[in-house]
DNA sequence: GGGGTATTGTTTATATGGAAACTATCTGGA
DNA sequence: TCCAGATAGTTTCCATATAAACAATACCCC
């Protein structure tokens, strides 16, 4: 169903690039009210899932990720790192470790906890993913990947932190 | 450039449709801080312009839209709305008025002075929005609004709110 | 080796998002 | 009529996001 009728609008789009930009902001909006749904069941938000997930996979040799690190991986700034280690941290899945040589920095770590939790929870979320994903073939998706790609090609993606 | 590329992972995705998601999900955020960034030269956030936008274009007969209309077409919750049309009046750019008939609505309708600041600034946003499409051509923007609204279709849209 | 500069993390302020609970009002049915 | 349930808006609490400014530490270059 189009977007127009989606959100019961009494006029239409009058312009196709701006329908498209907010077809990807509301597909956003909607995956994120599933998987926030879905992630409330184990006490969890989806932002928390998605970091306790970088620390599993893209921690090196267990090592965990700086929270610089984990800033630029998320499209977030360290303000908001902090506090979402915070959270975490007071929920006894992450652990801020000392970088040996570097005393500015953290290590953010998954305890055991964070382990156990992350056993729990990931599988069932890749099944809601890919049930999601699913009224598009894996052609389509690639298809629809390679759009967005090219959609953040436009004028670089000069969205670092000015800080 | 792939959206591992981009974020500097260290391990590359290993499920398609969780990077397809991801790419839904990190264009939006990508999308979202470019708008902020043009926005913040005209004292406005991107939600505040969207909200006036609908006012200005879905508002039937000039009467505007009501807290619940506008709730339902921002995909937000009616509390949400409450605190954005606070900001906004406190601004001068939207008023309250009231519902003959119905003491519990408010009708929202832009004020002169907000009708002059979507004048100033909404010729310019669509510049930027063609900008930031313009690496698809016409049809290849219709084919992703029709992914994308086949990926919503999926388990149907039933995420109204519960309240 | 010492001083300017860059980097890491934090704090504070504000905007936006959801959930739950509340008030006021309206509507429909016995 | 009148009362039960639905609806509109608000309040409160919390999570997530940005920006600006700061402290501590590291780095680079003369």
């Amino acid at each position: 169903m189009s977007l127009a009728s989606e959100l019961e609008l009494n006029q239409p789009f009058d312009d196709l690039s701006h329908e498209a930009l907010l077809n990807v902001y509301f597909t956003t909006s909607w995956i994120k009210k599933m998987a926030g749904q879905f992630f409330q069941a184990y006490g969890l938000t989806d932002v928390q899932f998605n970091l306790l997930a970088l620390l599993k996979y893209q921690g090196e040799e267990k090592a965990g990720l700086t929270q610089v690190e984990l800033s630029r991986m998320m499209l977030v700034n360290r303000p908001n790192v902090t506090g979402l280690v915070d959270r975490l941290e007071r929920m006894g899945l992450v652990r801020r470790d000392a970088v040996p040589g570097d005393r500015r920095s953290n290590r953010v770590v998954l305890t055991g906890a964070g382990e156990r939790k992350m056993a729990e929870v990931e599988g069932r979320y890749y099944e809601l993913i890919h049930t999601m994903m699913s009224p598009l073939s894996a052609g389509e998706q690639r298809q629809l990947i390679g759009l967005l790609e090219r959609v953040r090609g436009a004028l670089g993606r000069g969205t670092e932190e000015p800080d």
